[in-house]
DNA sequence: AAGATATACTAAATCGATTTAGATTTCATT
DNA sequence: AATGAAATCTAAATCGATTTAGTATATCTT
């Protein structure tokens, strides 16, 4: 079984490639071919099965039809979530989606973005790591549309769908206070990307309207999760007057309920727990806990709209667009009122 | 910023389009290409920052180094991981990845492989849908080669990477009469896909060896998750005597713990719970919930490697190759010695 | 009947690479 | 000086579409 090409097409009924083409593409009337020639071409189209080439197409047009999605980790329920979304809406409009993770590893979001850029691609959704500046500002040169989701980059302007982080994080540090808890672990990533920047800073302003204190842990993306077990539990037993948590990140709060469980700690009663994403675990556990929720369906519709606005618009100066959507805090059994 | 092309160098150094292209691809020495000219265009190669139009290649050589891999649900832990893993082994070997969730809908399926066939990739890696034997066959009959996980296709001999789930639903079962369960309900999908029924022969096989009778609930996957909680619910009302629930697969039984828990069953001393797939949540799950885990890894480092092997192979003849992997079962504590 | 207009169609260039078949040039050999 | 071989390079076809700038024929107008 060869493939069938428009040349076949066209040698076959005696026409020109150029006919079908128009025919393939609707253009027959606008193009002044009759109906019967039409509709003699779509019927042999139809027989033969054939199907025009993308590759050929995208090389004569410029157009892929393709976007990327970059996402710091596809295995994470938060990316594949919003990857999900994205694909739903990508699919209706006629994209393909290649994806990448990048393990928020700078060279290989570096190597997926100049590996896809050469296929052609329409545009990238991404969420960037820290340095990835000069590969953005690339994109941003060579004119090629692109949104950066959950994160953005210091000093550079650009499309861009993000949380109000810092709201987030002040709203459900001022809930654990509210209920009566003075020593506040805040735990995070250290590779000092915005959004995780920007709910550190709504931890210390909630703490600094109290005058509280603040309790930092740091771990490094990269670190293994037993690793980062142990360097949690490890805090605990060195900040024994901690009476909660603030997990700065879905997966950190997955690792820390681990810690917890291994150390026999109970949450609320002897220490409460709060974290930044929701997900079904944080929901269905014993206790379910208390969560700053993101709006992953909007994240997503918001991104994909705002990247085929920019894709499909044909203007020079692109106009940039922040969106900074809003968190949802839920409360739920892991941070009752503190027991005194 | 113009993009710039092997044309653009050729003139530049006043040598040809070939010249540059036997550089590029590493063919200067075999094609007998002096030092010194490779060495100029190389330099300036690198200047110019130029890369090869890899539409412009895949339309010559037929070869896109792309793959598709068309998943149930890539929101779905289990295939969000598989995806992660195949990814890496993917980019490893210089493969970019399409990417496409079924939703265990046909016509979903079937355009995403037509759609995907056009755009000229090297392969695919699909969890079919049942009714997708025709779209199969016809990637069968073209030559294209693909890997089917997960689940196969009745009738049609196939590359394929599979699990044992008859031992796996067999030796679960077995577990939870070993333990002195005896009426066990067991949930599942009725889209009547291979893994699925091989999930309740696995049951059914290990009830009779006892003569024990059979429960079932079998939902539609598309089915609302509120709906399918309802439905839960309304079967352990209706099945009072049940001492035991096999969940097939992981999202039932996530769905079904947010059903006992807001039936206010307490697991395992009112009900006991046994899960086909392991996740995160039902490792730290109170109580933990006993599974057969798939090996996820082994999954995707099998069927992507399968998959490379038959696009490398010139042959015409492709055998095909079923792999079949072990699950391995979990003992937590959501299936301890029933209480009499 | 000549020119204008409309209708129906097509030849050839093009996108940017790869690849085949062959063209030059250089150099050693007789 | 003619020949052959080796070294170095290239023209042009090709992949399969889209698109520009036409052409040929029929029909209408006066």
């Amino acid at each position: 079984m060869k493939k069938v090409s428009m040349k076949n097409i066209a040698k076959e009924l005696n026409v020109s490639v150029t006919t079908v083409s128009f025919i393939v593409n609707g253009k027959n009337k606008e193009k002044g071919i009759s109906d019967a020639t039409t509709k003699k071409v779509k019927d042999l189209i139809k027989k033969r099965g054939f199907n025009p080439n993308a590759t050929a197409r995208t090389l004569r047009t410029g157009k892929s039809n393709t976007i990327v999605l970059i996402v710091e980790d596809i295995a994470n329920s938060f990316f594949s979530n919003i990857a999900k979304n994205i694909e739903a809406a990508a699919h209706k409009n006629g994209y393909k989606i290649f994806y990448g993770s990048t393990d928020n590893n700078n060279y290989t979001s570096e190597s997926l973005i100049l590996n896809m850029k050469n296929s052609g691609v329409d545009g990238f959704i991404i969420t960037p790591t820290n340095s990835l500046s000069d590969e953005i500002l690339n994109l941003k040169n060579e004119n090629i549309p692109f949104v950066l989701i959950d994160r953005v980059l210091p000093g550079i302007e650009t499309n861009n769908v993000t949380l109000d982080n810092f709201k987030g994080a002040f709203e459900l540090t001022k809930h654990l206070i509210d209920n009566g808890y003075e020593r506040i672990g805040f735990i995070t990533i250290s590779e000092g990307m915005s959004q995780m920047n920007d709910r550190k800073r709504g931890y210390q302003a909630a703490l600094k309207r109290k005058k509280l204190k603040m309790y930092y842990l740091e771990v490094k993306f990269q670190e293994d999760k037993l690793l980062v077990i142990d360097r949690i539990i490890k805090y605990l037993k060195d900040n024994k007057e901690l009476d909660s948590l603030f997990f700065a990140t879905n997966y950190l709060g997955v690792y820390g309920l681990e810690a917890l469980q291994k150390n026999k700690l109970k949450i609320p009663n002897d220490i409460a727990v709060v974290c930044f994403d929701d997900n079904t675990f944080f929901k269905l556990n014993t206790p379910s806990i208390t969560v700053a929720s993101q709006p992953i369906e909007e994240i997503a519709a918001t991104s994909i709209e705002l990247l085929l606005k920019n894709i499909n618009k044909k203007v020079k100066a692109p106009q940039c667009v922040s969106v900074i959507l809003k968190p949802t805090i839920i409360i739920r059994n892991s941070s009752t009122k503190k027991q005194i």
